[in-house]
DNA sequence: GACTGCATTGAAATCGATACCATTTTTTGT
DNA sequence: ACAAAAAATGGTATCGATTTCAATGCAGTC
């Protein structure tokens, strides 16, 4: 493949000319247009592995996520990478699945890759241990994060919205609500602290219950949940997947929506619209979480000293009929 | 960050020697415990670009589908990122969104990159027109492709699924039988050719549109087509995109599956077993589609010379309620 | 003790760009 | 028309690794 020498041979000028051209630097328009002659000639792309190593910036983002087929990271991957591309940038992604290992295995890769920043969905092991400042490059969290008012992040106001959630239960008359929420992220548990205090509030018992991040996981404690003989006239899902298990064991244990048991959760995935009723959701702002988690980032790089924030957004409760008033 | 030579230093060995402990060379183990020490004490991570540059090869394919939203497509990356981390390579992520001009701008990049391989899912215009040849890297195609024969490529048997479809389609006892298919793609016109022989061998016309790729679409085309008074009895939809936009067509109108409208489409996505009844649908092999297209890539740069093949992968028809034998 | 052979190690060239500095050319002002 | 300033261009060092080739050390053999 073609070289910068070699379009500078055929154009008759030196490298550090084509160079000029390339980086829109000074050059003369008849010069320019001679040299780019030569480069359609020869059918030039420069190197990037050579351009990062001289210019010592990369322009390529990591995004590190638990998995991608989880819709909310598939929507968030989709805004970062658009927002990234639009700004000349690269992104590097990585599944997780949650493992702290694998996550440090991507966390040197990048650091390997001289990344420019990260945008990462911590586990809750790693979010505590990650020291930030040792990796060398900005990292700014999105959905999870380590703990309030340490480092950059881009989170849902969990607590709130899970209140919120606890709140239309309620004021659709249900008592007796049981909580599902996961084990492994800071998300699981704020959401659960939302829960606890709405229903504290109200003085009621929040019975709560923790499973690892999988739909299996998720139907498996549904199932057995429902079982119980004292099982809770509603639920709160903590977030998509889990949704997924419940309604499976919901309909497994052939119940009816919300005659027998009401439901409600996080993530207005396609579905949650198309199955009957409706499912009650908190819907999150994906587009802005991704969009802004990348003008984070870019802020960051432009004043590496300005101080840490979090970015909270609000949930939206999309109300349907698997919460509609008792009675 | 530190680099080779620091390592070299503090160790008190030449950087040639520093690098073969890198790359598993002849070291002594007691010069290669040193190196190593003095690399985890300055915490040394190599350069990628650097290496990249020196030694020709980036371990990085890229991997350039339509919209990672789509399910598919998310399913088939999450397949093809495993399977290449795990031989040592990293993926580039791109969307394209059907635009052939964004595909062109992303294939231009991957040359910069100097990327090892790339797997492609073309748009229809592009397909045609793509001189994998020039690029100067493999391409092995996945989900559409050009024409039968020419290059690297894994795709379902669209003719034989959608043929299988309408077979069940007849077999329930349905006879009127309309069909919805993309007009970007060559899976599309696959799709649609297997469903117009399927009929033909029948006996029964094929009536037929054709849609851009979005749900939106899908739905206003499929509204229409069940305001008209001689609407079909049945419906065979293309893609999960436009099965999403039909399922919404028909509960707008008010219509009950199968009792007054029998459906049956492509991709197993979960919301199709949870709306009441169940979807039928092909089930697509998504994990296979993108180990088998990583694997073919693999085999590809081993052996250049190879002659080029087709994997076509079988669907699984996955039959629900949504397509009852008629009465 | 000299010699051969093998296993290690080091020195220097190299990958393909950009950056910096020096030089040449052109423009501007008077 | 000439000096000064500005613009355009060229030469060369450099980024941080790998690669190639040459040199060294050590063991075993006679």
């Amino acid at each position: 493949m073609a070289k910068i020498k070699d379009v500078a041979e055929l154009a008759g000028v030196s490298v550090s000319t084509v160079s000029r051209v390339l980086c829109n630097g000074p050059v003369s328009d008849k010069v320019r247009k001679r040299v780019e002659a030569a480069m359609s000639k020869l059918d030039y792309r420069p190197n990037l592995a050579a351009r990062r190593l001289r210019s010592q910036h990369t322009d390529t983002i990591g995004l590190i996520v638990s998995d991608i087929r989880n819709p909310f990271f598939t929507a968030v991957s989709r805004a970062v990478e658009d927002e990234a591309y639009r700004n000349g940038m690269r992104v590097i992604l990585c599944n997780t699945d949650e493992d702290p290992e694998k996550e440090a295995m991507y966390l040197k890769l990048m650091r390997e890759e001289r990344v420019t920043g990260v945008i990462l969905a911590p586990t809750r092991h790693s979010a505590a241990a990650l020291d930030t400042e040792a990796l060398g490059f900005p990292v700014v969290m999105i959905d999870r994060t380590p703990a309030q008012g340490d480092g950059d992040a881009v989170v849902l106001d969990n607590r709130r919205a899970a209140a919120q959630l606890v709140e239309h239960l309620l004021a659709a008359g249900y008592r007796d609500i049981g909580g599902l929420f996961g084990n492994t992220s800071s998300t699981g548990a704020e959401r659960h602290a939302g829960f606890v205090a709405a229903l504290n509030h109200a003085g009621l018992p929040s019975p709560a219950r923790f499973v690892p991040p999988s739909v299996e996981a998720a139907e498996a404690a549904v199932t057995a949940w429902l079982a119980e003989p004292n099982r809770p006239r509603a639920l709160l899902i903590s977030n998509g997947i889990f949704l997924l298990g419940a309604v499976r064991a919901i309909k497994a244990a052939g119940l009816c929506l919300p005659h027998d048991l009401a439901l409600a959760g996080f993530d207005n995935e396609v579905w949650t619209s198309l199955i009957d009723p409706g499912l009650t959701v908190i819907e999150q702002p994906v587009d802005e979480i991704g969009r802004s988690a990348m003008a984070m980032l870019l802020a960051r790089l432009e004043d590496p000293a300005r101080s840490h924030r979090h970015v909270v957004l609000q949930g939206k409760l999309v109300p349907r009929g698997s919460s509609a008033p008792l009675r």
